[in-house]
DNA sequence: CGTCCAGGTCTAC
DNA sequence: GGTAGACCTGGACGC
């Protein structure tokens, strides 16, 4: 292994990110291309990067996510780093968030650096994954991620490989349903350039409700699913309900009953931060602090 | 064996 | 705008 760099886990506003929170902050960080590994704590996936596939390790020491390689990295290696910095969102700032949570009963604990929702490199993969969660077991999900990082090479595949994929791999080896025709399309727009994706990431071309918008726009995508995709891009306003988040609030909350207009009036005061700290509620008991 | 539903979405009213 | 029914797949149930 040979370490190819070495990043503070600071936010942009100097808030501390904690390591451990984010490779756990959401069902998708582990699914494949990427492995975690507990007790050491490291997280492991597969990026392709100046035309191959290099295996990535990272974990956390003094306050820094240390990334390794098995392989030299060469010219991949800035590749790499965007693609990590993306994945963990240096780029964002917390800090006001935590500022607001800092004496808050529920989130107070979350002030260490929880609340960053790990994305992956693109958010093609970030948005295909998400479909694959919907309307299925979490084996399913996970049996349809793997298809597609074997697809991949043992990465992520590119949005070529997908539209280019035939009818029996959906059908026999994915085992997508009716989800491989979303998939497909998915990938044909985004191939063509006719879908840039990644362009939602900017938050000053686009606000919250045009990403929203852009997103229920695609196929296969609802509202649960465009909800989990804006937590990813770091908008966290919308509140990810679905049949896990439904009845883990209801039970954490002591109700027997919640409608999702009196959910989102329980966490309204949160403002633009309502949907992660509906999800930080939600996760408090993922791991212990 | 049939039915239901799982970290929903789409279409047709 | 809001609400049924269909939808791939495959476990978990009840009969």
């Amino acid at each position: 292994m040979r370490t190819i760099s070495e990043l503070p886990l600071r936010g942009a506003g100097g808030e501390p990110i904690s390591f451990a929170r984010t490779v756990h902050s959401h069902g998708c960080a582990p699914l494949p291309p990427a492995i975690l590994e507990p007790a050491p704590l490291v997280y492991k996936r597969s990026f392709r990067a100046a035309g191959r596939v290099i295996e990535v390790a990272m974990h956390e020491r003094d306050g820094r996510l240390i990334v390794q390689t098995v392989s030299s990295p060469g010219a991949a290696a800035a590749r790499i780093e965007a693609a990590i910095a993306r994945m963990f969102r240096f780029d964002a700032d917390l800090s006001q968030f935590y500022a607001r949570i800092a004496d808050d009963d529920d989130l107070g604990w979350a002030v260490r650096g929880a609340g960053r929702m790990l994305a992956s490199p693109t958010v093609f993969e970030d948005v295909v994954k998400t479909i694959c969660t919907t309307n299925c077991t979490w084996s399913a999900t996970v049996r349809m991620t793997t298809a597609l990082s074997e697809l991949g090479g043992g990465a992520f595949p590119q949005p070529e490989e997908l539209m280019a994929a035939s009818d029996a791999w959906y059908r026999d080896v994915a085992k997508m349903g009716y989800r491989g025709a979303y998939v497909r399309e998915l990938a044909r727009a985004v191939a063509s350039e006719e879908l840039n994706l990644d362009a939602l990431l900017d938050p000053r071309r686009f606000d919250d409700q045009a990403v929203e918008q852009s997103l229920l726009a695609l196929p296969g995508v609802g509202p649960y699913a465009a909800a989990h995709v804006m937590q990813l891009l770091g908008r966290h306003r919308q509140l990810v309900l679905d049949s896990w988040t439904r009845p883990k609030y209801r039970r954490l909350a002591g109700m027997k009953r919640a409608k999702d207009s009196t959910i989102r009036r329980a966490f309204a005061r949160y403002g633009e931060y309502a949907g992660l700290a509906f999800w930080l509620y939600l996760t408090r008991d993922w791991i212990e602090e």
